[in-house]
DNA sequence: GCGATACTGCGAACAGTGAGCGCAGTAGCG
DNA sequence: CGCTACTGCGCTCACTGTTCGCAGTATCGC
């Protein structure tokens, strides 16, 4: 088969004719979730997957035409959770922080998005759906069709790099093997020597008087605060109705 | 040597006794830059490294822990590219620009970062000098320090993202080894499908009719005009004056 | 000056990876 | 009834990060 010149979103699920495929593309794609979900996305390996599913590791490739598809599959089942866009409700500011919301949470649920979230434009289906949601809240406003795309480029970039930056640690701590307390330990000689060299002035009253660190609450605070400031920038620069 | 509880930024680069090292941590991952610059990440492997350094593999492993140290020290070697934080302008709008197109820059200098910035806090020496040189640009304002920290967060947010966003396409087609051309060729069909399949008329729209994504500067444009948002809506928060 | 010590470089090996080949078996079309 | 086009999959290949153990060497305490 030609697969090296077809896009997974355009290859037929099943063949015209022989024997019916034993498994569906999304079998592979939830058990694949499932291993990444539950043992991180280093463990996220064909012959996992294949054990998962109790076949050959080799008859993956007849669902796939490489590892890379998997991902993409992934990550646009993800998108699928939830069943759809939220419903409209009439207010772009509500529609738009829903979307971030869902998508943030989506982060949250699947960290291992973070990873995948480079190199891989968003062009499945349901990625495709929810930029068309975005789009549609904001067709009201009157923007034209450069500045709209702009709007939900600029919300996309936020929420992906925002969410890239809160599981960060989370995510090093657990890759690391070893508990939170220990990789604390590890790393509080290195940070003392920062806040004591007397270099990094404000720093060292971030990690000193922050209230934010220290709440369980201060990403997610951090998050809203962030994004009612990017809705303000554009809602002071909405274009003059005619 | 019990490197596992020692971070990266606390090891000593020469050890007290025995021989001196032949090679030093910036030799090597200067060299790794170069690797993955010129060849992709994919391609970045110790062997590699060694290969470029003509040593044999197993003598990085003096010098690093693991392949994450040193994916660790490329981020933070090319933070400090340019030569330290730019000089402050005196006002606080173009500071945190300047510093929003240094790191847009990095990103498209070096495209392995989108792929490494995920899972990774940046907590190397130079990438904390760029913040507290964030921080400096915001002090006058009268900002608390919670807001402070914030404010720069979500910008490192929103210039990540949207770096990320930017290259994926451009990352996609490098490392699918054909040209841009074939690229385009396999995607086209589906894209079709989904413009003519009338289910998402406003994404069609922005296919069809938007300038943006046919000009050059597309990109850069999109990056300014929400950067230009973003201040726009913390400058529109601003603490009232005592 | 002289061990003892703690390092350095590194060949070889280990367990695991994504992917491809080629073969046996099977469903459906003509 | 064949013929064809598929499916499942064992085996294999080249490659990965990392460890072990060994020979050689610079520095410290005495």
């Amino acid at each position: 088969m030609d697969d090296a010149h077809t896009v997974i979103w355009n290859r037929p699920e099943r063949a015209a004719k022989g024997p019916a495929p034993s498994r569906t593309r999304a079998e592979i794609t939830s058990a694949a979730i499932a291993i990444a979900d539950a043992e991180g996305i280093e463990a996220l390996s064909m012959r996992r997957v294949a054990k998962e599913l109790g076949t050959g590791t080799a008859s993956l490739y007849r669902y796939l035409a490489s590892k890379d598809d998997l991902l993409d599959l992934m990550l646009d089942a993800v998108a699928a959770e939830g069943g759809g866009p939220p419903a409209s409700t009439g207010d772009w500011r509500s529609d738009l922080r829903g979307l971030a919301r869902r998508s943030r949470a989506a982060f949250h649920r699947h960290p291992w998005m973070t990873s995948l979230a480079a190199g891989r434009p968003s062009l499945g289906p349901n990625s495709l759906d929810a930029i068309e949601h975005a789009l549609a809240a904001l067709d009201p406003l009157g923007f034209d069709i450069d500045v709209m795309i702009t709007v939900v480029d600029t919300l996309q970039a936020f929420v992906r790099g925002y969410a890239i930056g809160e599981l960060a640690q989370q995510e090093a701590v657990r890759r690391s093997g070893v508990g939170i307390q220990q990789w604390m330990d590890a790393h509080a000689p290195y940070l003392d020597k920062v806040v004591k060299s007397g270099r990094h002035p404000l720093l060292a009253r971030v990690i000193r008087d922050a209230e934010l660190p220290h709440a369980a609450d201060s990403a997610e605070r951090g998050f809203e605060l962030g994004l009612e400031r990017l809705l303000d920038g554009w809602e002071a620069n909405l274009p003059v109705r005619p």
